[in-house]
DNA sequence: ATTCAACATGAGAAATATTCATGAAAAAAA
DNA sequence: TTTTTTTCATGAATATTTCTCATGTTGAAT
């Protein structure tokens, strides 16, 4: 490879091991294997005769050329994406309307610093909120109630299309002092006897319910409350234990408000979709809600990882 | 190929074709075939979504999908030639030295402003112009006197690489009025009996005596000129005629000072390279010295076109 | 010392880009 | 108008590049 074909591949390679840390989550991120990752880095490396990543340090380091080289990557790639996004207007239109709803209470958490992202690129779509507690939410988008619907139902449906978010971890809260406190990982049996805290919805749609507890046979009381705060609260003055996705408690857990411990050896980590009648994927300003609610989330949230291309999730060309 | 996978390449190839106003002649300018550049477009504009190029009028036009690629290419294209030297400056160093010896007397013309435009990126390498007619002028490189030549001798000697720079048309020049301005084209024998005005040089090195004449058995009256424009004057004043590249009359051309015509139905084109010591090619300071002198000439001069990658002219990795 | 996580590497497979050999259409020339 | 020339398009074959798979290496943590 020549030096004169760098080209934003390398760019885009780079700016996500910068930002991820390590070549092999940054090739999750871009969805490829680490050796591809690898192979690329030393192809530009070797082009441009210089290095541009110190691996041995964790998060990686950059070089003076690889800081170089991401300062350009900063500099071209958002002006690639609005050159993109305007092309994409003058095919699909400026206009639209894009009601959303959302499923998981905790949602609201990214999609308002997301939503206020697309705005400023995508002034003319109408954007609105449905509200209130769905007892099938993805029924909204047949009934035409809705355009797009949060779910972290992964399962398809004739007539919508699923587009990955983002997956995240959920962590296990206790108080500070909690019996269970010394463990470092937590396992079903291990919450025999607690309280569970949990939002008021039925258990089917707790993912610690349905996939960590059920399965292993252990049934828990549980509390019910409405907001994120007031779940932590809770768990913070003694009432039980909870489960929350990582993002969620970030800030209360720098505070030492309340401790989090990773549920079984993997974590348990849920996958969120935005579900979109299929005649809608392809739209533009559709797509890039999608593509700037993944964007957005992966620069703020904590403990999310991509999410594989889906089966169901036909990329609009 | 998906929206996302929109490459520099392809903005290369779109400032190629709208400033060169055809597929074709941005294919020459891109060192591939013209079926390689149509493929890459309708390439593009698939992936798009939109067209580009409007191929009917000539020179093409672009639409408003393809003038904002382009706007996104001139934004971003020339970013990424900053960083590029920015990394060969840290690579290689930032300092260095460049005595320039020309030996075709209207080089002047552009090599001005060519050397202008290095001084701004290259301020730290130390430019010179080697001055003073010279018999044999690559053998200032190998005597040290001088560290790039530009010479039309596109023969390569050992120890010295030539970089091409361009191609170039000679015109035959002509007063108005004169017997063979009803000519569309003019062959070797339409000279016969004319007087020839020449800079002070070798006949050997005038290529249209070389070229041209010799080849026929014409053989003209000489009279030398040192200047340019004392030459055309002389045309002007109709003392005889002359053959001096395209660039170099353009403006004199364009007030109807005097008349140019082509010579030979496929025109009479000359070549410049740059040589310098083999092992100076690779140094990033005189890649980029070549790299700009081709660029501002491409962007400056009228009648020049692309050489052929040379078979001795191995690109610095 | 062992294990684990992360990166490197060679070989083969897959995807992409380029060329070659034409065809079609439009402009220029006869 | 017909012919020629120029320019772009297209399908098939080829070349090149990129990616994955399988495995090796390295360094840090247990």
């Amino acid at each position: 490879m020549n030096i004169s074909h760098v080209e934003l591949r390398h760019l885009r390679l780079l700016a996500a091991v910068a930002d991820s840390g390590g070549l092999t989550a940054a090739a999750e991120r871009l969805h490829l294997t680490q050796s591809a990752v690898s192979h690329q880095l030393k192809g530009l490396e070797d082009a441009l005769g210089l290095p541009l990543v110190e691996r041995a340090a964790r998060p990686v380091g950059l070089t003076a050329a690889g800081r170089r080289l991401l300062a350009l990557a900063h500099a071209t790639l958002p002006q690639v994406e609005a050159a993109l996004r305007d092309l994409a207007k003058l095919k699909d239109g400026e206009a639209g309307e894009l009601r959303v709803a959302v499923e998981c209470h905790t949602c609201y958490d990214w999609l308002m610093p997301a939503m206020d992202a697309y705005r400023d690129v995508w002034p003319a779509v109408e954007l609105d909120l449905v509200g209130g507690f769905q007892a099938d939410p993805l029924a909204l988008l047949s009934e035409r109630r809705a355009d797009l619907v949060v779910t972290s139902d992964g399962v398809s449906r004739p007539g919508l299309t699923l587009l990955p978010l983002f997956g995240y971890e959920m962590l296990a809260l206790l108080p500070p002092g909690h019996a269970l406190e010394k463990k470092k990982l937590l396992l079903p049996a291990d919450f025999a006897g607690q309280t569970l805290i949990t939002y008021p919805v039925p258990e089917a749609r707790l993912d610690f319910v349905r996939r960590v507890l059920a399965p292993a046979g252990v049934k828990l009381a549980r509390r019910e409350a409405e907001l994120t705060v007031a779940i932590l609260q809770l768990v913070a003055s003694r009432r039980g234990v909870a489960a929350l996705p990582a993002w969620a408690v970030a800030p209360y857990l720098e505070r030492g408000y309340v401790l989090a411990r990773r549920i079984g050896p993997q974590g348990l980590w849920a996958e969120l979709y935005a579900a979109v009648r299929a005649d809608d994927a392809a739209r533009a300003y559709v797509a890039d809600f999608v593509e700037t609610v993944r964007r957005e989330s992966f620069a703020r949230l904590p403990g999310i990882r991509p999410l594989a291309l889906h089966q169901v999730a036909a990329v609009p060309r």
